[in-house]
DNA sequence: CTTACTTTGTGTCAAAAGAACACTAAGTGG
DNA sequence: CCACTTAGTGTTCTTTTGACACAAAGTAAG
C-alpha cells in the first residue's frame, strides 16, 4: 500500500449486541459486567473489537457467544455509533445489532472479559459503559418499529399458544396496553394463525383456544412486510 | 496502546456523498469521474477516505467541496457499507450521506482526483465505482421515505411558488404522478403554506396563486414529523 | 373580438381503516 | 351453587383514502 495512505487505516470496529429477552416479567436486555479496562466494573452491552477482515454480520454470534454463551440468534442491524471519543483506546466505530429471544430458551454462561451476564428490565439498566445507553435506546425504538412491519412471535412463543399470550407479547414489546377486540381483528386479518381446535386444560377460568403459526403465511409476511398499527 | 490491540486498528473509513439535484428535467444525482486508481476512469459518488480523527458528519461538506466545489449542504445519514472487499486497498467502511438541492443554486467545480463532475438522471448513472450503485439505490429509497415524514421544498423552490410547482417537486422525488386535488387537500392539512394573495403574471393560461412557506410551522413539522401518504 | 389553447382550482362520494366500548361464556375453587 | 378469573365476541362513529370531471382565468392567433 502507498505510504501516504497508511495513516487512514488506523480505525477499529466493534460489534455490540442488543439482546432483548422476554419472560413473564416482561421485556429485558442482556448486559455483561466488564472485567477489564476500559470501563472495568461497568455493565455493558456484550460487544468487542473485531478482526478487521471479518464480515460483520457473520461475526455477531461469535462475539455474543464468547461473552455470554448464547448462540445462533437471529440479528438485525441497528445503529452505527461513530463519535470520535466514544472509546478511550482510539477511534472505534461500533456496529450494533439487536435480537429478541425467549429467555427460558437460553442459558447464560459468561466468559472472556465478562465477569457476569444478567438480564435487566429496561428501566433498571442504569448507566452503561461507552455510549451503550444511546445504542440501547435506539435499538428499543428499532425493535418497536420492526414489529409494526413484520410479524413476531414464532421464536418467542410455545408451539401452541393463546391469543392472550400473543397479545401480551406485543404489549411487552411496545410497552403499551392493547385493546383485545381490535388486536384480534388485526391479527386475524393477517391470516398467520391456525386454529388448532384445542383448548387449554386445568385453568381456573374459561380455557382459551390454542393456535399455532401458519408457517407459510408467516414467513411470507415476514419477507413482504405489512403495516401493523395498534 | 497495548500491543495486542494494535492489530484491530487497521480499518479506514470513507465518506460518500449522494447529492440529489433537481432541475426542470427532474431528479438527478451528482457523480464525478475518477482520475486516480482504484477505479480510474469510472464514474463514482463524490467520496474519499477521511482522517480517522475527524467527526464524520462535520466532514461531509469538506469532502464534497474538495471534489465538486459544492459547499454547505444539509446532509442526512444514509447507509453504512461494510463489505470486506468493497475497496481494493484494504478494509474500508463507507459512511454515506445524502442531500437534495436545486441544481441552479450551485456551480460545479471539479477538483482533486475528480476529472469531471456531472449531473446524471438516475436512470443514466450506469455502472459506478466500488459499490456505489448499492449506496445510490439505497439512498433513493431513503430520500423517498423521508419526504413522507418531513416536509420538503424550503430550499428547493423559489421564495414564492405555485402549488403546481410544489406538486411537481414531490412527483420528481417520488417518481410517480399525484392527483392534484388530493395533493392539495394533504398539503393544506399540514398548514405550512401562506397564501400571498398574489398571482402569476404573463402566463398563457390561468395564473396560479403564489404561496410561500410558513417558516414556523414548516420547521415545527420538520422536527416533529408527520405521515404524508400520497 | 372571438375562438382555441393551456393550466389552475375546486367537491363529493364510496370504501376502508381506526378507535372506543361492555357483556356473556367457560372453566376452577371453595 | 356461588364467586372468581380470563376468554371471546360486534357495533357504531369517525377519520382517512382514493377515484373522479368541469368551470375559471389568462394569452395567442386569426
Amino acid at each position: 500500500m502507498n505510504e501516504s495512505l497508511k495513516k487512514y487505516f488506523t480505525l477499529a470496529i466493534s460489534i455490540d449486541c442488543v439482546v432483548f429477552g422476554l419472560d413473564d416479567e416482561g421485556l429485558k436486555v442482556l448486559l455483561i459486567e466488564r472485567n477489564e479496562e476500559p470501563y472495568e466494573g461497568f455493565w455493558a452491552l456484550p460487544g468487542d473489537l473485531v478482526d478487521p477482515q471479518k464480515v460483520l454480520n457473520e461475526t455477531v454470534n461469535e462475539v455474543l457467544f464468547g461473552l455470554s454463551g448464547l448462540s445462533n440468534l437471529s440479528f438485525e442491524e441497528s445503529k452505527r455509533a461513530e463519535d470520535v471519543n466514544r472509546h478511550p483506546l482510539g477511534r472505534v466505530i461500533s456496529s450494533s445489532y439487536y435480537a429478541l429471544i425467549k429467555i427460558s430458551d437460553y442459558a447464560l454462561n459468561p466468559a472472556s472479559f465478562a465477569k457476569k451476564a444478567k438480564w435487566f428490565k429496561l428501566e433498571d439498566a442504569g448507566e452503561l459503559a461507552f455510549d451503550h445507553n444511546d445504542i440501547l435506546n435506539f435499538s428499543v425504538l428499532q425493535l418497536q418499529k420492526s414489529v409494526r412491519i413484520k410479524p413476531i412471535g414464532f421464536e418467542l412463543l410455545p408451539k401452541q399458544f393463546t391469543l392472550s399470550e400473543l397479545q401480551a407479547l406485543y404489549e411487552n414489546v411496545l410497552q403499551m396496553p392493547l385493546d383485545a377486540r381490535n388486536f384480534r381483528k388485526k391479527i386475524n386479518a393477517l391470516k398467520i394463525l391456525k386454529d388448532l381446535g384445542m383448548t387449554q386444560k386445568n385453568v381456573a377460568h374459561r380455557p382459551a383456544k390454542l393456535f399455532s403459526f401458519d408457517e407459510k403465511n408467516y414467513n411470507n409476511l415476514k419477507n413482504t412486510g405489512f403495516n401493523f398499527e395498534l
